[in-house]
DNA sequence: CCGGGGCGTCAAGGGTCCGTCAGGGACCGG
DNA sequence: CCGGTCCCTGACGGACCCTTGACGCCCCGG
């Protein structure tokens, strides 16, 4: 699928202060089947991205004022839209500080727009499973997960779950279907500062697992992803 | 009693002191036909849920001042409205909090607007049926619990009750099914200032237990979630 | 072939939480 | 004045849970 352009789900937020580089990559992104919105300031990008609901945002950071880090942190305080981020510095620094801050992919100027087109298609994919369950209870295999009332259950018996393990447990079905790094479940889990305890989740996955796998050697529910996090499938 | 003018369930009550997300959030839920009021202090948010009577209330735990659990027991006090609750993803035992107090469910931020939208709608259903079952009698095994009498049978013999013991059999029977937490029971019984007392809890669940269960020792009814609560189950 | 990192497993310690019991004090009715 | 009921409080034993460290396995790269 070589489509240069939309998919339904092709809403895109420019943010730029140069307005002659915002109107070429409109024209650019609308020639390859994008609706485009443009926001030339920071206050603008903060209201057009909860008024319109974008799928994708590409934010350049090469502007004269450093605000375009305090609109990724505006925007990152409530939503999960995928950011791309432009920038003219060729430094390493500025992109890690770009994606420390919540984007979700890089671009450097000068760029080719084929490649822009393909990381902003490349980031409204990554965020399409991002649908997570409100549905109070969870059933997967065998098992049946109500968060609402606090009970799994196994073959319809109640299995007792510490505090910690429920806490783990009720993270990784809350995204279920998708990885969460180990970073992310320590912090949720145990707070901050446990950033590094990596032994916790390697202890409790396993009592879970105990608990509620058919086979803990074979899980095939609480799937590792070695080097990065855990997942609970259904 | 209050007028039942336009569609039921789409009456949201919003409280931030940021302005900004408080803002982006009315914008989101009114462009899904939600009927969106705005309060940004703990004062205002108790007046606004107390004169508007809305359907669901969205509470942003992460605010500099730690009054947002005081709101929302300020809210339980009298209204049973479910409370979705905003929390920073940095603090874990915040949330945890708020579900002890009697919050219905809880989104971390950074979030997708389509998550919070289906816990609000999640939250409304489930609300629903709550109010349907007014039917003051409950039957659990060889019990049977009339709330509105305050009576409570065992094989048909009266089993008699002192005040404090049916003030906690009857929270924890209005929320059968679901585990109640432990601040929550407290307030609710015996009122705010005594969220730390677990004491009372131990001594009244054992009495209740030896006055309710057919073994008090391996209670079917009254079920201990350690560290977290008490669930009464049928 | 060898070394290292990440993962799963296990056991033991110290601490926390729960269930239990008994006694003192307050309140009420006789 | 007196007896009863009820609520609060503290203490204690035991069970449970969290943490921590150590060990073996597997995979991968040198």
């Amino acid at each position: 699928m070589t489509a240069t352009g939309g998919s339904p789900g092709n809403r895109v937020l420019v943010v730029d202060d140069d307005a002659g580089l915002a109107r070429a990559l409109a024209i650019n992104l609308r020639a390859h089947h994008w609706d485009v919105t443009v926001a030339t300031t920071g206050a603008a990008a903060l209201d057009e991205a909860a008024a319109s609901h974008p799928d994708v945002i590409v934010l350049d950071l090469g502007l004269p004022d450093v605000s375009g880090l305090d609109v990724l942190a505006g925007i990152r305080g409530w939503s999960t839209v995928p950011v791309v981020v432009l920038s003219a510095r060729q430094l390493g620094e500025d992109k890690v500080d770009a994606l420390d801050a919540g984007a979700d992919d890089y671009v450097t100027k000068p760029f080719a727009m084929n490649e822009l087109l393909a990381r902003l298609r490349a980031a409204v994919r990554r965020s399409q499973p991002a649908e997570v369950t409100s549905d109070p209870v969870v059933t997967a295999g065998r098992l049946r997960i109500d968060l609402a009332r606090r009970v799994v259950e196994r073959d319809g018996a109640e299995v007792r779950l510490t505090p910690t393990e429920w806490s783990l447990l009720e993270v990784l079905v809350r995204h279920r279907g998708r990885m969460v790094g180990r970073k992310q479940l320590l912090q949720d889990v145990w707070g901050p500062g446990y950033d590094t305890e990596t032994n916790y989740l390697r202890v409790y996955t396993a009592q879970l697992r105990r608990k509620l796998e058919d086979d803990p050697g074979d899980p095939r529910h609480l799937i590792t992803h070695p080097g990065a996090g855990y997942r609970f499938e259904v």
